[in-house]
DNA sequence: GTGAAAGCGCTAACAC
DNA sequence: GTGTTAGCGCTTTCAC
């Protein structure tokens, strides 16, 4: 079942090396049989098979995604929010998208060698960064195009990676709580071996900081990113004797599950307590209160991520980059003023 | 950069073919040998080549998903949530996943052929149907393993898929706003072109038929699935004389929309006018009100589906089956008693 | 039970 | 400008 090059090259009259330069575009080819043979091609339906190309070139077109591990990944809508990017960088420029997905961090590990070894993918996006992450090391080592969506916690100037600049996000939005007249003001976040929870824990810090306001250790939570954890959160923070009025939570997804949370326990956003989130995911619009959130244009760091990780691909001495894609504080109404 | 078989082969003292054989698991091999073959291939850090084991037997261990055709698929938690399912399997059995985007029909409909034709996929799964889709034929002629989720609307004895009830779910959960007292019922739809806007649409019929309650053509709007459309439909059917005091919504997503719109308008729900929808995806917990919806088991849906296409991979002679996952209603707080 | 050799479909020198 | 040839790394007869 297939149609070969040499089935195109008989029926065009030419060698099969001829119909590879053509499918190459190589410009040594006349243009009269460059016609033939595209003829030929499509009259027979011709398609190349990837996988002899690969094996003689040693090239796939094909990027790898990592997601991090977890069975649950792909709920939080920053996940397909970003494949959303990359899928459309990659569909532009002729890749293929590899996802690979595992639920323990062995699992990603293996099958990130498998695609590193097995030649499966010419480069991967990692959709994340954790401390210490050695897949990093990994990848480095073994001289493999890749780049990182966050912020490497090593070897930050080796690694290309597309970040915001979280750390002044977090103290801008933590600011717009306090020229609130916000005093009280507690911090949700999440898995504590993302860098990004560490980039805007700080920058939240930062923002008491300056403002003279107490950093108290029990303002201070962290749990996973999703709804579950959200609602713990919750429930620890509340039942506090000196509550919080504003907080600053990682992650729009968990900012949902603590609204609700809160609703159980009878305080309303923004009336009770004002909130602010981070990732401006399209259902921050959508919830009652709408969500005052930080958009980090996810998209754009698929897209960014997407373009650097081709440009290494295409050539392995490209310098390693770093990218920041700016943020932009959408005000909703999920805070309000202290009264 | 690579060891190759034949490194396995040289450091273990056989042939290559034997390193195979033991790859593939031959009994054939004594143990002794196996056990030595093993340990030289992790020693030397072996990681079979795909694309050369692709070439020579004419399998890919990789399975392609198709998304339909948009810019933001992605963007509705079900196929995110058909996902996890998929990969949870594919994973399983060590099959990769290749997804294949496209923001036009004609880009998908390449991308299948190429998928096809260049064997980079065993099979595909098409997480969408449409009306007289022309994937479906193609598939069928090019006899390809492929299976989908939804119900086809032509050779559907022909075509393994996986499907709910949509048409008795309709139904019933239409029947749950009857039984509360709701005569004038809405019907909010998605793109026309999908069999499952048709068929949850023909349930909705039925169930008002049944009830003696007259099909309003004036009642019945379709819209794309996401956001936008909703408002939009909203805003016709309440400039209505005689609005609809309750309305079917044919996905969750769709259904916030329609909140928050009408929240605009200064109508609640579910005080001023009842909502249900489908799909339970885990948002519908979060807003307020909690939605009313049937859940459809997205997950289950991948599930199965990845069951069936890789039993088809496997035996090209597996026959056409129909599966069927049962639906749940879940009873939360966006419909109530017509008052 | 294991080895030798051919071949999967393509690309990349090297010829001319 | 185009043909010839030798692999890419693996599987799979066919020997023994």
């Amino acid at each position: 079942m297939g149609i070969t090059i040499k089935d195109v090259a008989k029926q065009a009259g030419v060698a099969a090396s001829t119909v590879s330069r053509v499918i190459s575009n190589n410009p040594r080819i006349s243009e009269a049989t460059k016609k033939r043979v595209r003829k030929a091609m499509k009259d027979l339906g011709y398609h190349p098979n990837i996988h002899a190309r690969s094996l003689a070139n040693k090239s796939t077109q094909a990027i790898g995604v990592v997601l991090p591990s977890s069975d649950k990944a792909l709920q939080n809508p920053f996940f397909p929010e970003v494949l959303r990017g990359i899928s459309g960088i990659a569909h532009e420029q002729d890749y293929s998208i590899y996802i690979s997905t595992g639920i323990t961090e062995e699992e990603i590990y293996e099958g990130v060698k498998r695609m590193v070894h097995g030649n499966r993918v010419d480069g991967v996006v990692l959709l994340y960064s954790r401390v210490n992450d050695r897949l990093h090391d990994y990848l480095i080592e073994n001289n493999f195009p890749f780049v990182v969506i966050g912020k490497p916690y090593h070897q930050i100037d080796a690694i290309t990676h597309i970040d915001n600049d979280n750390i002044t996000a977090a103290k801008t939005i933590t600011n717009y709580l306090i020229d609130l007249g916000h005093e009280r003001i507690g911090f949700i976040g999440g898995d504590r071996d993302l860098v990004v929870t560490l980039d805007r824990m700080q920058g939240y810090h930062l923002a008491l900081e300056e403002a003279n306001l107490p950093v108290k250790e029990e303002y201070h939570i962290h749990e996973e990113f999703l709804k579950s954890g959200g609602q713990e959160a919750v429930h620890k923070l509340m039942s506090l004797t000196e509550p919080p009025t504003g907080v600053v939570i990682v992650d729009d997804l968990m900012a949902f599950g603590v609204i609700t949370m809160l609703d159980e326990f009878g305080l309303k956003v923004p009336d009770d307590i004002s909130i602010v989130s981070f990732n401006n995911i399209y259902l921050s619009q959508l919830t009652m209160p709408p969500l005052t959130t930080v958009d980090i244009h996810i998209y754009e760091l698929g897209v960014q991520a997407t373009k650097c990780l081709i440009e290494k691909v295409k050539n392995k001495l490209e310098p390693a980059k770093r990218i920041i894609v700016p943020y932009t504080i959408i005000e909703r109404n999920s805070a309000v003023d202290k009264k």
